[in-house]
DNA sequence: TTGACGTGTCACCAGTTGGTGACTATGGGG
DNA sequence: CCCCATAGTCACCAACTGGTGACACGTCAA
């Protein structure tokens, strides 16, 4: 192997690894052997910069985005003519979009289903607070009392939430889900517009029971 | 060990030991040495008797019963008074309370993520069957057109099914998910009890789009 | 009794993993 | 110039894995 006589450098390379390993091999792959051989340097060396895999994971969590930022799936300020509907829609796509995006975050989403490791707990922290983060600002948005919100929107959002979450994870191996073709950008679109349809009944009920 | 000069028994202890370890280690543990030891067998007789561990994994795959029968999900033909939302909202209960008691299944569901093995294929082969299945039948039973009734029903059947898997697999290891317990049945009820909402928002929207 | 077959045991192989300690090479400061 | 801390290398360990071939034992038929 090359001498590189950077330790700056050889760090970087050893926690760049991890995050192509994640992506290209998947997280079972990952190990100092494979890590080391990836970065072009000595095993030896994870123990003594960062003492360990573990430390490594954790290096690499501090660097990585896991999660979209709350700015990103809410509807701008500016934008919010169309009503809550709008909005809870907009929140979906960019879940999706988010989801379709990031292959180390969906290889998180399957691997904290029966691993547990220093990334997945950092994803874990960020992705709760961030979630209800946006039922709040939205509330906010349209003026709902936080409490009244949740109750009529907080299911509807951890179940299309999950659903995303499971549909894309799965849509890396698998092609069908429920006749859906989950691979194909035309079968993400037939998944927002029937979630759409979905919040723009569940928002008419709303507005009909407020009414009342 | 124990001699035990019964080849039936052996075989299917063996067969049931990888039963008892996916569920109590999860897939990672399954392997020839571990198999054998959970059966009080030699793991040369794993290949003696099954060619190797994916024919012993095929042999389990056949015993088991890893998908909900469509009949248990379905609201029988005598009930089917309260109409189309009872019938819906039935099947994802009758799904939710499958998972959560079929521990195998969620370990498949989490497994498949990020692993393919004669288990999961066979999980795959018959869930998507049903699914479609179900569908089928409950669009005959209130006079729906096929096509008619996936158009407006496909999608969600997808997202609630897609989401009930991913809670109650997440549920095995971790606890909240949008600030609802789902290690609770108090959490699972307030789930059930969103989605009957969204059923009852999405009938109500059908109906009134019929009537016009 | 002998032989053969079914059943189970065991030693051993090559390969992989995480982890450690002793080694060499390099380049800057005295 | 030489010294020495630092960066990098390497050999080796114990533990584990899947896989195989030789062997021992028990039983039943000829």
């Amino acid at each position: 192997m090359a001498v590189m006589r950077n330790s700056e450098a050889t760090r970087a390379r050893l926690v760049q690894a991890v995050g192509e390993i994640a992506i290209e091999e998947g997280f079972g792959a990952i190990g100092v052997r494979s890590i080391a051989r990836r970065a072009g340097a000595d095993k030896a060396l994870i123990y003594r910069y960062f003492g360990g895999m573990s430390g490594l994971l954790s290096a690499y969590a501090e660097e990585g985005d896991f999660w979209w930022k709350v700015e990103d799936v809410l509807l701008p300020a500016s934008e919010t003519d169309d009503g809550l509907p709008a909005a809870l829609a907009h929140v979906f796509r960019a879940h999706v979009s988010f989801l379709r995006s990031h292959p180390i975050t969906l290889e998180l989403i399957a691997w904290e289903l029966h691993n547990r490791n220093e990334l997945t707990e950092a994803l874990e922290g960020v992705r709760e607070v961030r979630s209800l983060e946006v039922m709040r600002r939205i509330a906010d948005q349209f003026g709902y009392e936080h409490r009244a919100f949740n109750e009529r929107f907080g299911v509807m959002f951890a179940l299309m939430g999950a659903a995303a979450n499971h549909l894309a994870a799965r849509s890396r191996r698998i092609r069908m889900f429920n006749g859906i073709d989950i691979q194909s950008d035309e079968g993400w679109r037939t998944i927002l517009s029937g979630v759409e349809t979905m919040i723009a009944a569940l928002c008419a009920q709303e507005f009909r029971g407020a009414r009342r």
